[in-house]
DNA sequence: CAATAAACTGGAAGCGCTTCCATATTGAAT
DNA sequence: ATTCAATATGGAAGCGCTTCCAGTTTATTG
């Protein structure tokens, strides 16, 4: 592998000189340039990236930190992020945290040591105050799907609130009072605010809550099912059932198809995220859309101005749920 | 953030002694190393990875390469990877090269210029050349879903034409005789060695292959539900049809649902890869199963073999598809 | 054409670590 | 005690690049 010195022997000018075509300087006279880049070109000459990052500070790349590498949800956020950085001429370095504090330090302090320039967060597990103390530190990050009231905006969120209450709100204009819900892990913030927003759609229509109709999941298909099974075996009536996400709607969709229910005949479905599988479920789900690649850009557009001053645009840090009207919520 | 040097300084012992504890080297005094470990307890110590890579180029970790960072089958591939690393206390770093050729040379340029120490290659655009030619430089690699045979050794796939000849059989043996086929793109080995499997089992049951029904798709979604769009347009006729993947065949069948077409009784669809949510299609997907864990796990492990000398054990490049049988296959 | 600013170039230090070599220390064996 | 190997430690070079500073060349102006 050929060094910089090597090209600037071949090149009969100085390691300087050679650095400064390398990255692009001002004040390097059209001669030299040529030289110095004919000569990278002869000898094959690849920059060593480690080298310059230990010089510089820099990378010229962005670390990505997600709970899980699967999922319609993690993999269209990170499908887009990745997209963007590289029309930017950035490269992400992904990895995983399994929503695991100790794992989801572990890969942020890794992210920071390679010295990535900024980072992108996804993650649950880490505290908030962790989060408040990490953005006092030099590495730049924005925060995906969760809002920290005293650092929000480096933070990228959906108004879950909203979606829960929408979702709810259009059961009930469909005629459905017994509403059953099954949610993501209560200790996560868009969990709960989903419920909230659901609970709020049910105040305002005069329905009672019902503790016997919740059943808290953990955002995995299984455990949509599970929800329903538990639903039907503690004889609860219910005409509806609003689903966290996705893919527990899907779960119970099929758990109650086992139990031989008609759907949405005997039993409507709804769902939140608009994965894109939703479409291609029977019935196709009615489901809350989720603007992932609208956020995914949002935050790698942050970065592009705050960290590489690349652009000069304006940020918008909420975004806003929409109702997607499929076939698996019948009138009641 | 303390340096090496400021260790020293503080332990009273040499620059050469940190780094042998740091590396967990041999021949250092037990009273030197708690010495070592103290002062860096009391600096709040990090190594400098890079620093450390451009010192020894090493970097503890590996990269992976996928062409896609979305979809079921990539997602489940790099959870897998991932969290076998982890166990072995690697880290991943992953990027995506788009099943474009120059984005994926890229993406291995960035991996090998970061002085991974050995890469797992999930892609498809680069050249079998390419591949061989990079397998004598120094880093280290396996590939994963392709055979290449000059360096099959690194290479861990799937019997793709057996899982073909699977599906294919099985339905025959379940009275299909009009078989539609929507393949992945013809382009690529995966695709063309599932159709080759298809066509050998038709053979044996003294089928023809008819080109009419089939349909060339490109493993997403909407492609299985064009093909069935296609195939009815083109008035042929069938009562099976068998997708190189199971999103395809997810497509299908909400493409035969469009036509108001009752599944199985009508039409009885069978997938590839069993991917998690076939088990929640409705009806529930009969696959071939393409054991993606055990990949991920098997190319992990040549690597902590081969590369950080960890383990001893026997590496099994192909592995076998099977028949899971669920419900959207009737007997014909 | 001199004076001055601007553009260009080279030298050298240094980023934080690893690793080779040489020297010093220890302990076991005579 | 003496010798020799094994073990432990320090010094210093070097990984490949960036960047500051100083010095040199070129262009500009009156």
């Amino acid at each position: 592998m050929a060094t910089i010195y090597e090209v600037s022997a071949l090149a009969g000018v100085s390691l300087s000189s050679v650095s400064r075509v390398l990255n692009d300087h001002e004040h390097v006279s059209k001669k030299t340039k040529e030289k110095v880049v004919a000569a990278m070109n002869e000898l094959n000459y690849r920059p060593n990236t480690i080298a310059r990052s230990l010089a510089s500070n820099r990378s010229n790349s962005v670390g990505v930190l997600v709970s899980e590498l699967h999922g319609p949800f993690f993999g269209a956020m990170l499908s887009s992020i990745e997209l963007e950085l590289r029309k930017a001429g950035k490269h992400a370095v992904i990895t995983a945290g399994h929503s695991d504090e100790e794992s989801e330090i572990n890969g942020l302090d890794f992210l920071i040591d390679r010295k990535c320039d900024a980072l992108i967060l996804l993650v649950d597990a880490i505290s908030d105050d962790y989060l408040i103390k990490l953005s006092k530190g030099n590495t730049p990050f924005v925060i995906l799907n969760r809002n920290i009231s005293e650092i929000s905006d480096h933070c990228f969120y959906l108004d879950n609130e909203l979606g829960g209450y929408l979702a709810a709100k259009y059961l009930i204009e469909q005629g459905h009072k017994e509403i059953a819900y099954i949610s993501g892990p209560l200790t996560k913030q868009d969990s709960t605010e989903r419920l909230t927003g659901h609970k709020k759609a049910l105040a305002e229509a005069n329905i009672p809550f019902k503790e016997s109709l919740l059943y808290e999941g953990d955002y995995l298909t299984k455990s949509g099912r599970d929800g329903i099974n538990y639903l039907i075996k503690h004889k609860s009536t219910f005409t509806a059932v609003a689903c966290s996400n996705d893919e527990m709607a899907s779960g119970a969709m099929r758990g109650a198809r086992d139990h031989k229910w008609l759907i949405p005949e005997q039993c409507s479905f709804i769902g939140f995220d608009n994965a894109f599988f939703t479409e291609y479920l029977y019935p196709q789900l009615t489901t809350i859309n989720f603007p992932v690649n609208d956020m995914a850009k949002m935050s790698t557009q942050w970065i592009l101005k705050n960290v590489y001053k690349q652009k000069e645009l304006d940020i918008t840090n909420m975004f806003i749920p929409e109702l997607i009207e499929r076939q698996s919520v019948k009138k009641n």
